[in-house]
DNA sequence: CCTGCCGGGTT
DNA sequence: AACCCGGCAGG
């Protein structure tokens, strides 16, 4: 009827949102964003074709964010949220694959190579033992006993790396992830918050993430962000036209300082680990479903618009104080009452209305947000 | 006011 | 399916 005639943008909203252009032409945002998806694309596949690694990594991880890539972007929930099949509302606007299966959202963590890293039926001689990072990866995928054994599992994104003894996990993160020479440690030790504890059973891969830090209990909640491996894969996040294009544009009023923090995967990860820190309950799971999460918001240029506080620290108010006396009424049987709003700054308010373009599918669609979840 | 999102619409 | 928006709840 009229409903979707390029609405002639009414009221504040639509003056709200696309800035640019109201007078000429409605409809532009999405061919905007695919003429960037596509310039992207070309510019990390040319990139990638210059860079010295091509297809050597050890792990996938060349290969997983090229793929990304090209694939067109990055956040676009395709299926990455893993949504919970279960606990509040079911329907899913959007589903994403009728796939209710809990598979295990690593993609790389199947029980192939669970069972050990090497072939050697010798025990370890003394020290750590530990089959070198860059020789074997993932062999080894038969044998073990019926055991419970302590390993250590690498959380880097999308890093599932196994190793069984703690300087070799440490090793692993400083070599890989965090690109540090023998020499530059000098920052502190980083490597502690990028491995977790896991306990490997008979042949299944079960991992349980250990509440308390491993190994050392060092408590730094903010870690330094700063740009680190140099060649190492670098998440492609989609800088905003507006930051990554530079003073090309014109009229938009954009400063952008976007000064400390910046690109770089890494820094997706700052605030997982910040979090961690803070709030420990957390199973190697949801580093995998939140890492996207964090990723742009911390990449992303938060709306100069609006002077609402814009640090980047999750509020995490409460954690539930759990215990006695409890007064609510535990049974929700009757009518449920509306999922309550959660509590979390959602794309809107984290990108601004202004960048309704990076907002997550259910953002745009007003659905219950999938990145930032409560 | 503003923000999150359910329900329901159109393509 | 994907996408969008009215309208409501709740701060
Ligand atoms: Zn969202």
């Amino acid at each position: 009827m009229m409903p979707q005639v390029p609405p002639p943008e009414h009221g504040a909203q639509a003056m709200a949102y696309r800035p640019v252009s109201r007078n000429i032409d409605v409809p532009k945002r999405k061919s905007d964003a695919v003429e960037m998806d596509e310039m992207m694309a070309a510019m990390v596949l040319t990139s990638l074709s210059c860079s010295p690694v091509v297809q050597s990594p050890p792990g996938a991880e060349a290969n997983f964010s090229a793929s990304r890539v090209v694939s067109g972007d990055p956040w676009k929930e395709s299926g990455d949220v893993s949504d919970s099949g279960s606990s509040t509302t079911s329907g899913h606007w959007s589903g994403s694959s009728g796939i209710s299966t809990p598979s295990p959202p690593h993609p790389q963590a199947s029980p192939k190579y669970l069972g050990d890293a090497f072939g050697s039926p010798q025990t370890d001689h003394g020290f750590e033992t530990d089959p070198d990072p860059f020789l074997l990866d993932e062999p080894a995928p038969r044998k073990r006993k019926n055991s419970v054994k302590v390993m250590y599992k690498c959380l880097w994104p999308n890093c599932g790396k196994v190793l069984r003894s703690i300087v070799g996990i440490k090793r692993h993160v400083k070599a890989l992830h965090l690109g540090d020479t023998v020499d530059s440690d000098q920052f502190k030790r980083e490597e502690d918050f990028y491995y977790t504890e896991v306990q490997m059973k008979e042949e299944s891969a079960v991992a349980a993430a250990v509440p308390s830090a491993p190994g050392t209990p060092t408590v730094e909640p903010a870690p330094t962000p700063r740009v680190t491996s140099p060649s190492l894969a670098t998440l492609p996040l989609p800088l905003s036209k507006a930051q990554t294009s530079g003073p090309e544009h014109s009229g938009l009023e954009s400063p952008l300082p976007s000064g400390a923090l910046s690109k770089s995967a890494p820094g997706s990860f700052w605030h997982i680990q910040a979090d961690h820190a803070y709030q420990i309950p957390v199973s190697p799971h949801i580093y995998t479903s939140i890492s996207w999460a964090a990723a742009p918001a911390a990449a992303s240029p938060l709306s100069p618009v609006r002077s609402r506080s814009l640090s980047f620290s999750e509020p995490q108010p409460p954690p539930a104080a759990k215990s006695h006396l409890i007064v609510t009424s535990p049974p929700r049987a009757q009518g449920s009452a509306r999922k309550a709003r959660g509590e979390a700054k959602k794309c809107r308010k984290v990108y601004g209305i202004e960048h309704r373009d990076q907002w997550c599918t259910a953002c745009r669609w007003k659905k219950a947000c999938q990145r930032f979840l409560d």
